[in-house]
DNA sequence: ATATAAGGTGTATTTCTTACACTATTGCTA
DNA sequence: TAGCAATAGTGTAAGAAATACACCTTATAT
């Protein structure tokens, strides 16, 4: 291969999806902008990849300093590349996306950055106008977790290390926005053998308190050696 | 927002990998390379994406210049961005993938572009050395349609518009890399209802004929919504 | 003590999946 | 033209999974 190539650059974004799970609603974790373009507004936590840096660090970078959130296992989601989605020109942008225990994290209030003056969750049904085509991209990852949920256990990421499973079952329905029956929900999901009941009960109820649940990550590495289907 | 903002640049590429079926083997389209760097190697159509262009319409552009292949219908597969991937920097790529029917097309033997010497189809267990991270792009694209053709229709982008119900078998066996049994993969496709069995014989076989077989998308889009489950 | 609110449980039916082996048809060739 | 070679085409029984469905239990608050 010939040597001395002109040495070419690569100006884009990365963009950071960032699920959570809380009182029975999905959130999003979304910035407050405090540069322009889009200056005051909502948007994803996202910015420039550096030249030397890969995407995949790029993102975990960008997003500890919106957020303060460290070693948040990230996906890569899509690229989005319209011409009109930036003011400053075709600035395509590499979406990732994540699904975390929103009770287990601190968002940092204040952020290391000047480009963002806060983050927050927001619910997602109920989010304010965003930068960019930020909305779009929060639709595209929803899609995603969809498909992905039916096919492996990532539902447990976004839920505290123990849950009950009327909690597990909250969280299918907001991911899927449609009731689930009790009964069948628990013999399916207890057959799967991946839950392990605890000795110990939710504290803090004033009605019965329901049994705790830990995912038992070990019998699932042994046991599914590819994928399992919740759907 | 604030205008007079600063006009950024990007400069990414595109690839394509472009599937087909042929003799009971999963083929994939690959260009042998006519400038630096790399050339003389095969790779895949793949080259930079323009600043007015969608990277969508970028990646058609390629396809056409390259291989001759027009209106074909690609898909996004993920964006590669690896610090050494490419020698002139981080040139980071946008890939996509599609399925076709290889009989019905026709590869361009002199490409449109100088760039590259020529196009031809290739056994997917038999590779040449690609450039660049080619390689690795293919068997990310290999994964992704084992996952997709598991609940979408998509193996019949691959078959000719008339098909055996042995075709259609070997087709899977081909994208799953194992054997499937008959009698239960006859009656699991032919209880989907998306295939109409025509008047029709296979000809110039010599043992006994096989009927021949369409996929009836009217009828597919009327009983799913969503997605099938062929698996 | 009673009301409230959610927890927890089983069965019958239908559908889907899997395992499995022989006869039928066609063209070729000796 | 007999028969060989090669693939087409077909059904059943058993087990697993999915679905539909309703009532009693338990903890807390008043």
């Amino acid at each position: 291969m010939q040597s001395n190539l002109p040495h070419l650059q690569s100006i884009f974004t990365a963009d950071c999806v960032i699920f959570g799970f809380n009182e029975g609603e999905l959130k999003v974790l979304l910035i407050e902008r405090n540069e322009y373009p889009f200056k005051d507004w909502w948007g994803l936590p996202g910015f420039f990849v550096e030249h030397n840096e890969t995407i995949d660090d790029a993102v975990k970078r960008i997003l500890l300093e919106h957020t303060g959130l460290k070693g948040i296992y990230m996906e890569q989601l899509y690229t989005f590349g319209d011409l009109k989605r930036h003011p400053q020109g075709r600035i395509i942008t590499v979406a990732y996306y994540a699904m975390l225990r929103l009770e287990a994290v601190n968002i940092n209030p204040k952020p290391s950055t000047n480009y963002v003056r806060k983050a927050q969750w927001h619910p997602l049904n109920n989010l304010p106008e965003l930068a960019f085509d930020h909305r779009n991209i929060i639709e595209k990852s929803i899609e995603k977790i969809r498909r992905k949920v039916s096919h492996s256990p990532i539902a447990f990421e976004l839920l505290p290390e123990k849950f009950t499973l009327t909690q597990l079952q909250q969280l299918y329905e907001a991911i899927w926005d449609k009731k689930l029956d009790k009964r069948n929900f628990r013999k399916k999901m207890l057959k799967y053998n991946v839950l392990k009941e605890l000795d110990e009960k939710q504290k803090g109820v004033s009605y019965r308190a329901a049994k705790l649940y830990k995912f038992d990550k070990r019998k699932y590495n042994k046991i599914f050696k590819n994928e399992l289907n919740f759907s």
